[in-house]
DNA sequence: TTGCAGTCAATATC
DNA sequence: GATATTGACTGCAA
């Protein structure tokens, strides 16, 4: 039925969405036979019924860099491709396989940022992001992510860590050799990979090179010899700046900051990062969990009686829901793998169920050891995250599943205030809702709606001590949030990929069947404020 | 305009 | 020194 209606009615280019031009580019490749070879080429008339769409391919792909005017192959496209689009996993198998040319990443690291010419070789000196494949790879890489079927981004990352950590390979270096992202972004992806359906087509990218690196049967020994190029450059400049009685420092900066000025200004120009000191976090958080969508007035409010920017706090609300929708995503892995895996080896260990409360790590310092008094008793501690974790849904849940099916945000913004934002009984009272509930009463009194968030956060953030004084000491907050000051560690990560041992280590006095329990509860949970706030036509397996 | 995804890069932690 | 965290930024879509 889907074919039946692209093909006659097919939207032109500009109206798709980049799911919905995906069909349209396994059609172009389907036409031009090229679909075993990862090569897209673009056309410049299009051919076949379906171009009106098909001819707009150039665009998304010329941007990847290779010559588009001049391929040559469009004569090649109507031969028939060998096997019909990429229905099968095994497709991605054969797509990835052929790009496994010969480590492009590494080689093409040097000139591969196309559209960079901006630094000056920067000598050897700075190894700087380099973009892992050249341009001709680039645009197959493209390619393979537009056309890849489902990929296990969770296999994935476990695989890559396995990998480097095998080998000693580090994360920045692959990161930029291999996936051109920095350390951190590595970090993050590797730790917090999202479903795959979940992710945009530049989210999967970097999983599309990871799997790409994966199949390289030379892979490691590519980033090792990477390794060692680096050590060798660094030592070369060690000696040099050494023997040239320079400190080693300014040249490389210089380089670095390059573009403009002298490093004088460009260090004043630069800003210093915003450390937010543990009590304006509570002061956030609870602020959150009163209304995760505040309006520009409470954010405003915020910002003044926590002493910060506005910026600030409308950055701090961005990154937090994000974050910690993230984590749902890796809890709701959890709790499926737990579920039909039941045994915690499945695939990737991702039963720790550290890894939720972890978002109390990232997302949260709060929850992350147990609360106040009832404390580990079982459940409890975890609870405490788990009511963070729940609120990201929450927004959604807040006020009565939208009869409209309005999206969540607006319903829980407090402009549109009442709905009674936590104390409302929600729809979907659920344990973690009661917690959260209970943490934000803990400290303030969930006033009038509109209030309640900034009182609560003027609570927090009077207690403590003034709130920029308090900033860069960062004072452990008053007794409540003293769990704030928990130990940061036993994070998801481990939860993640490291499983078991993760949760056990931490309590292991936990009951395995416990914690399956919640976090199968979590799901559920999930799913349901889900489905009431809308999207996903869902699957319900519990 | 607003929210989000994806990143960077500074900083914290191990 | 490597890895994790997180505030800020960019680009895109609704």
């Amino acid at each position: 039925g889907s074919v039946s209606d692209m093909l006659s009615r097919p939207k032109p280019w500009s109206k798709l969405t980049q799911k919905g031009r995906e069909p349209f580019i396994r059609m172009q490749l389907w036409l031009n036979g090229e679909l075993g070879q990862g090569v897209l080429p673009v056309q410049g008339q299009q051919q076949g019924p379906v171009l009106h769409s098909v001819t707009s391919l150039q665009d998304p792909l010329q941007q990847g860099c290779v010559s588009s005017e001049s391929t040559p192959k469009t004569s090649a496209s109507c031969s028939p491709a060998p096997e019909s689009p990429m229905s099968s996993s095994e497709s991605v198998k054969s797509l990835t396989e052929l790009v496994q040319q010969p480590c492009p990443p590494i080689e093409a690291s040097k000139d591969g940022k196309p559209p960079e010419p901006s630094d000056p070789p920067a000598s050897d000196s700075q190894p700087t992001t380099p973009l892992p494949l050249s341009g001709h790879s680039a645009l197959s890489i493209q390619e393979l992510v537009a056309m890849s079927p489902e990929l296990d981004t969770y296999g994935i990352t476990k695989r890559v860590k396995e990998v480097l950590t095998d080998n000693n390979l580090g994360q920045r270096l692959f990161g930029e050799t291999i996936l051109g992202l920095t350390q951190g972004s590595v970090s993050d992806l590797l730790a917090r990979p999202k479903p795959w359906h979940k992710l945009s087509l530049k989210g999967r990218e970097p999983f599309v090179r990871m799997q790409l690196w994966l199949n390289d049967p030379n892979n490691v020994e590519k980033l090792m010899d990477m390794k060692r190029m680096e050590k060798k450059a660094y030592m070369k400049r060690r000696h040099s700046s050494v023997s040239d009685s320079q400190p080693c420092e300014p040249p490389s900066v210089g380089t670095e900051y390059s573009q403009g000025a002298s490093p004088q200004p460009q260090h004043q120009l630069k800003k210093p990062r915003v450390v937010l000191a543990p009590e304006e976090k509570e002061a956030l958080k609870r602020a959150y969990q009163q209304k995760p969508y505040p309006s520009p007035k409470t954010i405003e409010d915020l910002a003044t009686q926590l002493n910060l920017k506005t910026s600030t706090v409308i950055n701090w609300f961005h990154n937090y829901r994000s974050r910690i929708r993230r984590e749902l995503f890796i809890e709701e892995i959890q709790a499926g793998s737990q579920g039909q895996a039941g045994a915690s080896d499945s695939p990737s260990a991702r039963s720790g169920r550290a890894a939720p409360s972890s978002e109390g790590d990232s997302c949260d310092g709060v929850e992350a050891t147990e609360g106040p008094g009832s404390a580990d008793t079982t459940e409890e501690p975890k609870s405490q995250g788990e009511a963070e974790r729940e609120e990201v849904p929450r927004p959604a849940e807040q006020t009565e599943p939208p009869p409209s099916g309005t999206p969540g945000p607006d319903d829980a913004r407090d402009d549109d205030h009442e709905g009674g934002p936590v104390e409302g009984p929600g729809p979907l009272p659920s344990p973690a809702t009661a917690t959260a509930t209970a943490t934000a009463t803990a400290t303030a009194a969930p006033a009038a709606p509109e209030d309640a968030a900034t009182s609560a956060a003027a609570a927090a953030a009077a207690a403590p001590g003034e709130g920029p004084a308090a900033r860069s000491s960062a004072p452990p907050p008053s007794s409540s949030s003293s769990s704030s000051s928990a130990p940061r560690r036993p994070s998801s990560l481990q939860s993640l990929f490291g499983l078991p041992e993760a949760a056990g280590a931490r309590d292991s006095r936990d009951n395995p069947l416990r914690k399956k329990k919640a976090a199968n509860l979590n799901s559920i949970i999930h799913r349901l404020e889900k489905a009431a706030s809308r999207e996903e036509p869902i699957e319900w397996e519990f």
